[in-house]
DNA sequence: TGATTATATCTAAATATTATCATATGTCAA
DNA sequence: TTGACATATGATAATATTTAGATATAATCA
């Protein structure tokens, strides 16, 4: 089949769309707008005060999430309510902390090691 | 215990290094890079032809993936060889990868519904 | 020692991201 | 319709990232 020449294109073009997802991933703004919609469905109104900051700002952060394909949003009335389109997202920011504590670990274990040495 | 008293600014770091660690993954040459690591330990000079690129390029992303804690490096002569320190990054990459697949799936459902709607 | 090789670092220009402020949009209620 | 409210968007300045080229470092070999 012809679509096979276009292989080197195509993952090309997925590593760009992976690369994407992970940049709208990489603030701590955005990853704290997540943590409040672990728990469900949110309206502006409540992620605002929860990630501190100005209207502005955690709306334009939003919105990076929301063209990354990680949330969506819908109108009830004057609010805007964020949800997560795949929960699978947590998943991955669960294996990052179980990546940093181990990370975190590892360093404690040779500063004792060095430590012990003198 | 006094330490509670810092869970906030302890949160906020944790935060800011998950960041960072999403951060690092949101190139598509590193990402590229992590993809030849995937299968083990590899030296930077066959690195360097896999993801295509100049070579102070592929050194400098390299060393963001160092600082990010993802990968480690050792010298073998001349040569430096990279390993990714915890596989559990692949975890990440593989989940991000149906999550992107499922977002396709969806569109293309979507786009289809609205094709037979004409 | 000096030349060669592999990789890292420095520099500068181009580009992207971030935060803030000002303004626009859309919805409701009087 | 007008005003108030919730949220989004646009413009701008500050800052960070990316790339390529030039140079530096460190290991090996003649």
């Amino acid at each position: 089949m012809i679509i096979f020449r276009y292989n080197h294109i195509v993952n090309k073009e997925i590593l760009k769309i992976k690369a994407e997802v992970f940049n709208a991933l990489a603030h701590p703004l955005r990853l704290k707008i997540l943590e409040k919609l672990r728990s469900g469905a949110c309206c502006v109104c409540k992620i605002i005060p929860y990630v501190g900051g100005e209207q502005s700002n955690v709306s334009h952060h939003l919105a990076i999430l929301r063209k990354a394909g990680i949330v969506r949003s819908e109108k009830k009335g004057l609010e805007v309510w964020y949800e997560v389109i795949d929960s699978k997202i947590f998943e991955i920011i669960d294996i990052i902390d179980k990546c940093i504590v181990s990370n975190l670990q590892r360093g404690k274990t040779i500063l004792n090691a060095l430590i012990k040495r003198h």
